[in-house]
DNA sequence: CCGATAATTGGCAGCGCTGTCATAAACAAC
DNA sequence: GTTGTTTATGACAGCGCTGCCAATTATCGG
């Protein structure tokens, strides 16, 4: 293994003065950083994680514990922030939760033992006062992705109003009048501001809001297939559906194979979060992608100091056949 | 923070014996072993991982390096790889290669800072010859899943063949006689044999092998469709097709819809994998569901030196409508 | 009861790096 | 030229733990 002694001597200088350059420090001439790098690369040197955690005060890792919401989610934030930490010489360490009960423990476990630099929190975590309050007490330093409590300030989010408001466009754009929603479960509060672009998108389109084609959803399958149920037994049913997620548009969906509709035909759906599944529906699923590996490079970047870049957060329109209709 | 020394004072001992305690060695008597554990549940005290690691030879983390085949397979093997080594003491440190031709790079980062005590690899990087022999040059212990690869000994894995067999069981139960299968890409090992428990469901039933219903596919939607369609417009077309995978399943259950048939009653469908995707498909589908899982957590524990669990590791029967006629 | 052996415990160096401080060299101001 | 100030570099302790070895105490056979 190669020390840091040894690219010491290969460069003619002394231990510190290669500590000073691997660690981007003033007060080194640039022809000896020069000779410093290049002996660092000859040797294919690289520094010892676990002893620059001892001596200094950096471990140069990021927590990232977890709960399962959707495995796609997990990984697209896991990548991104990955990825970002990676170029800055940091590693993310991940480490599943598998109880909401035991996350304070596992958390805890996870600061003592590896003394990350920094965390990165995702829902549910990232609104459970407790884990909030603990990693605070410990002075890390701490991003929460998409959720947000009551007094506990800002999460990174992307407003989801004016991608749902461009949705009910794309649909109005279509043709249709009567575009119904299915609600997101009220404590979901990133999701909340779906239904304000909902109600922009129609008054955009000259559309009267109908309090009769809005019903509420609980983000799962099942009451995506009630509320579609409900929809289209009316007297003058929606032509088109927007769910305010991909499951219950799937279910929606499902209620309208079941009843032998044609889709889009006779009713249009689309979704929102563009699950993986939602490409592989029979039509596939018009829908909206958030830009989650992008989110979690942002969460590293701001923890690793840099500013976000946040032009690359935004939301993507995917049309799709749900909402297409062919001869369109 | 409160290190072993906080600990040694307070049980009345010396640094070292805290050390063989928290280390599980022998010679230390039982009353001593007991003081020192409640002086270190009262403290809270947590080793500090970068010290064990420096002042010994063991790094208590597992590298877990991956390119993303699906986000639901990485996450399977970390949750259960994780969970077995937390209750371990030990953590993973999952890294993300984006392209493959980075990957011996990043894995020697990777090796070379956080000095791992072992390594899973899942396919594709464990079926990649110059990944597999710098993990092996660098002397540590190495488990790969499903990956086989000429010449590189064995890879964890279960075999596919009885499960491929059961399948065709229980199309034949459900009156199929003429079973078609989409084959797996020639090069995909592990799943050649999913072709042999075909082989052998057939016969087991007493249905003669007919080469004119068995094609080939790639593993993805588009090849799935393709084979549907050929099977499809024979002469006399299969009651049922089994893909030997979900995503050609879908494709099947795509172009089933395209033209109109009822699934199950006019052509029943059935995959292998059970992606997310397979639940919300209309008609859900029949598949199988590996124990991902378990298989993650079974490399874990081989590398920490336990026997795996193989019972664990079993295959399991995914049963819903697109083999299940609703009469039935 | 004695020496021999085994079990138990402690002392201390040192893992590879960074923080602190000392020192040397370069430069500026008068 | 002298003093003060800045810049560049090195010496060395020590982060928290384990490996090695020595010291001490218990155990045993005869």
């Amino acid at each position: 293994m190669v020390t840091i002694t040894d690219v010491a001597h290969r460069a003619g200088v002394s231990m510190k003065t290669v500590s000073r350059v691997l660690n981007n420090e003033a007060h080194v001439r640039p022809a000896v950083r020069e000779k410093v790098q290049s002996a660092v690369a000859a040797l294919g040197y690289r520094p010892n994680l676990a002893a620059r955690q001892l001596a200094g005060h950096k471990s140069f890792i990021i927590g990232y514990p977890f709960n399962n919401p959707s495995a796609a989610y997990v990984t697209d934030i896991l990548l991104g922030a990955a990825r970002a930490c990676r170029d800055r010489g940091y590693h993310l360490v991940s480490e599943p939760v598998d109880l909401l009960e035991n996350a304070v423990e596992i958390i805890d476990r996870l600061i003592s033992t590896l003394r990350p630099d920094g965390m990165i929190l995702i829902p549910p975590l990232a609104e459970i006062p407790a884990v909030i309050d603990q990693i605070e007490k410990a002075g890390l330093p701490l991003v929460r992705i998409a959720g947000s409590v009551e007094g506990y300030g800002e999460a990174l989010r992307i407003d989801d109003a004016d991608i749902a408001r461009q949705m009910v466009a794309h649909l109005a754009e279509q043709g249709h009048r009567r575009i119904a929603f299915i609600r997101p479960p009220a404590h979901h509060s990133q999701a909340a501001s779906r239904f304000d672009g909902y109600c922009a998108g129609l008054s955009a389109a000259g559309i009267a809001f109908d309090p009769g084609i809005v019903v509420d959803g609980a983000f799962d399958v099942e009451s995506g297939m009630a509320a579609a149920r409900t929809l289209l037994d009316l007297p003058e049913p929606p032509t088109a559906i927007f769910a305010s997620n991909d499951q219950m548009a799937l279910g929606a969906l499902r209620v309208a194979h079941q009843r032998k509709l044609d889709v889009p035909g006779d009713v249009a759906i689309a979704g929102f979060d563009d699950l993986p599944a939602s490409a592989f529906a029979w039509p596939p699923l018009t829908t909206v992608r958030q830009p989650i590996e992008a989110l979690g490079a942002c969460a590293a970047r701001i923890l690793l100091g840099e500013a976000p870049d946040d032009a690359a957060l935004t939301h993507q329109l995917i049309l799709r056949e749900s909402t297409l209709s062919p001869t369109a």
